[in-house]
DNA sequence: GACCAGGTCGC
DNA sequence: GCGACC
DNA sequence: GGTC
């Protein structure tokens, strides 16, 4: 169930996209479309049979959005008549229904059109057989039949699989509303869900959050199987040079991009310029972004933070389409999105996604460690709601115990000086172990933050080739660590060829000290500068110049930079290339012909 | 319509 | 091979 | 989501 697969979510130049609300469906007009905000799942999820194909497309016009990938958006399913309770729970592999989810024949929807209301779902005609009245305990009321109405509204669409699924169809997505309160300083008390929400979208990072009613199209995720992609990292835009020759790319690569494009070009120190006039910009965008944890769009979600990164660099207010369209990784859509949120101050209909227990508790799930989108959804799906209750009835693995034993250690930063502190004492011990010995701090502390999620170790001696020369090293480090009370887990430790270790440490001697994140990279001497860009990032600049160096028919790893790289199909690497340059961080990028930025200016993200 | 970084480790 | 993580 |  996961995803992987690829599929395009391009629109095609003139500008549609793939979620296709069906393009062909005409919508009644507004005041007639009682199924407004409402996400319907048919089962079967597909539109094969005639019949049902009309259903559906009726159903749209009515103004429902049509899911192929249950989400937590989904409002209503909608089960085939040949079809019991137990059925649909079996094929969704689901033991109960999740509370927001209202269940009924295919009927349900037909009727309710005739009669221009919302039926009251629980009508004996519209159960589904076998669906007993768990509903009344549950969930307070469906709609009532007479409102349009109701809590639920819509949302952005969080969806996952069943088993298979597959296409949102128009959908439900999260838009602007000028008039609605805002998400503004939704802040305060979200910093912790914020945080929630970027390890979702950095996970999955697709989803898409519409924009309400442009009506037109846009707005249903990419359809089939899962998401789409394209690119949102790190890319680059040509200037002008229109027509260049088309290269043919088959088995060359094309040569052509522009370089100055891309974000490791120009970098960035993560400070939002004070006051940045487009902050209020960055703050709807990053919301969109967040929630298109949902699905599992990883690469609209990239795309967003990709342009956030470049608003964020920006000293003047962009306000306008054509502003926004001459910035590097800002294409039509977001160009127009930028537009809007000036002009209306906001999204015109963040839904709220938010206001759904069940993604509150997904990002409560997406929060314990070595746990992603893919098992929170799991334990949704199944009506787990809280940590307790995966405890008690799910089988975690070791590091998701220890993830939720330690669950708010983990989520809680780290000082700057608490990171020096445990800087200090991880270096005492390597010296006394082995003088020759470097160690490094890199990550977020490298790049100057003022606090970390973890800390970032390189250990590595200059005259070593090889990181398995530093095995021993290691295993010495870490068991002296451990025995003085520093180390207090492993989570993960190198296998032979391994060069890394990571667990968890607390300073010594605190009395209620926090456990922290702890990564040890081994590195020999000569991989040292490819190791540094590695370790330092961000992940953002790191993937910008792996790319441009893949553009260039190289190469950029954690151990150097190489040329010479054959690709075969899917860009799949066929040989190891030869290494142009690794122990030398600065000539790695003037190899590629990035200007040199200290780790300060490499905060893309 | 292809492609969006490249890798390690656990299960 | 997939999921999660760096 | 964007780029080519
Ligand atoms: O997907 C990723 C994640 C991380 N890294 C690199 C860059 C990053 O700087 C370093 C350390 O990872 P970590 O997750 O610790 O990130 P950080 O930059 O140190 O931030 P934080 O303060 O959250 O630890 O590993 C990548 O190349 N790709
Ligand atoms: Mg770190």
């Amino acid at each position: 169930m996961l995803g992987k697969r690829n599929h395009s979510g391009s629109v095609p130049p003139n500008g549609k996209k793939k979620l296709r609300k069906r393009s062909t469906v005409e919508l009644v007009p507004e005041s007639e479309q009682i199924f407004q905000g409402k996400v319907f799942y048919y089962v079967p999820p597909d539109d094969k049979a005639q019949p049902r194909r009309i259903r559906i497309n009726k159903a749209i016009k009515f103004g429902a959005a049509w899911t192929t990938e249950l989400s937590l958006s989904t409002t209503h399913i909608v089960v085939d008549k040949t079809l019991t309770f137990k059925d649909v729970m079996t094929f969704l592999k689901l033991e109960t229904l999740p509370s927001n989810i209202i269940m009924v024949s295919e009927d349900y929807p037909i009727d309710s059109i005739e009669s221009r209301f919302l039926l009251d779902p629980k009508q004996k005609q519209y159960t589904v057989s076998g669906y007993q009245e768990m509903s009344k305990v549950e969930r307070a009321a469906p709609p009532s039949p007479t409102m349009s109405e109701h809590a639920s509204e819509d949302t952005a669409a969080l969806k996952q699989p069943p088993s298979h699924s597959k296409e949102l169809v128009h959908g439900s997505e999260i838009d602007d509303t000028s008039a609605r309160v805002q998400i503004s300083q939704p802040q305060n008390h979200d910093m912790d869900d914020h945080k929630k929400m970027i390890k979702l979208a950095r996970s999955m990072e697709h989803i898409p959050i519409n924009d309400e009613d442009d009506d037109q199209e846009d707005d249903i995720p990419p359809s089939r199987d899962q998401s789409d992609e394209s690119g949102s990292d790190v890319e680059p835009r040509r200037p002008s040079s229109h027509n260049r020759p088309k290269s043919k790319r088959k088995g060359s690569r094309n040569l052509s991009f522009n370089q100055e494009g891309f974000t490791c070009m120009t970098g960035g120190t993560g400070i939002t310029t004070d006051s940045n006039p487009n902050a209020r910009t960055i703050e709807i965008l990053q919301k969109m972004a967040d929630y298109y944890v949902e699905t599992k769009d990883h690469w609209r979600q990239s795309a967003y933070r990709k342009t956030i990164g470049v608003l964020r660099k920006q000293n003047t207010k962009i306000s306008s389409y054509d502003e926004a369209i001459r910035l590097p990784t800002i294409g039509h859509r977001l160009a127009l999105k930028i537009e809007e949120i000036v002009l209306t101050n906001g999204l015109r209909r963040l839904n709220d996604v938010v206001s759904d227990p069940r993604f509150h508790v997904l990002q409560t799930f997406m929060n314990i460690y070595c746990v992603g989108i893919n098992q929170a959804w799991n334990w949704v799906q199944q009506g787990h709601t809280s940590l307790e209750d995966l405890k008690a009835h799910v089988s975690l693995t070791k590091n998701q115990q220890l993830g939720i034993e330690h669950y708010d250690e983990f989520l809680t930063r780290i000082p700057r000086e608490e990171v020096t502190a445990l800087g200090n004492f991880v270096r005492d011990a390597a010296v006394s172990i082995d003088p020759k010995v470097e160690v490094i701090i890199g990550g977020s502390y490298r790049r100057g933050a003022s606090s970390s999620g973890d800390i970032d170790f390189i250990l590595t001696k200059r005259s070593t080739t090889s990181s398995q020369e530093l095995l021993e090293f290691l295993t010495s480090l870490t068991n002296h660590l451990t025995k003085v009370g520093f180390l207090v887990a492993a989570l993960l430790t190198p296998s032979q060829t391994g060069s890394k270790w990571h667990g968890c440490c607390v300073l010594p001697g605190i009395l209620k000290s926090i456990w922290r994140r702890i990564d040890f990279l081994l590195v020999p001497g000569s991989e040292l500068g490819a190791a540094l860009i590695y370790f330092t990032g961000d992940d953002i600049f790191n993937r910008s110049i792996r790319l441009l160096a893949s553009k260039k028919g190289w190469r950029l790893n954690q151990r150097g930079l190489y040329k010479d790289v054959l690709r075969g199909p899917g860009r799949v690497r066929l040989n190891e290339g030869s290494l142009i340059e690794g122990a030398d961080e600065n000539k790695i990028f003037a190899a590629l012909g990035v200007p040199w930025r200290p780790p300060e200016q490499r905060i893309c993200n």
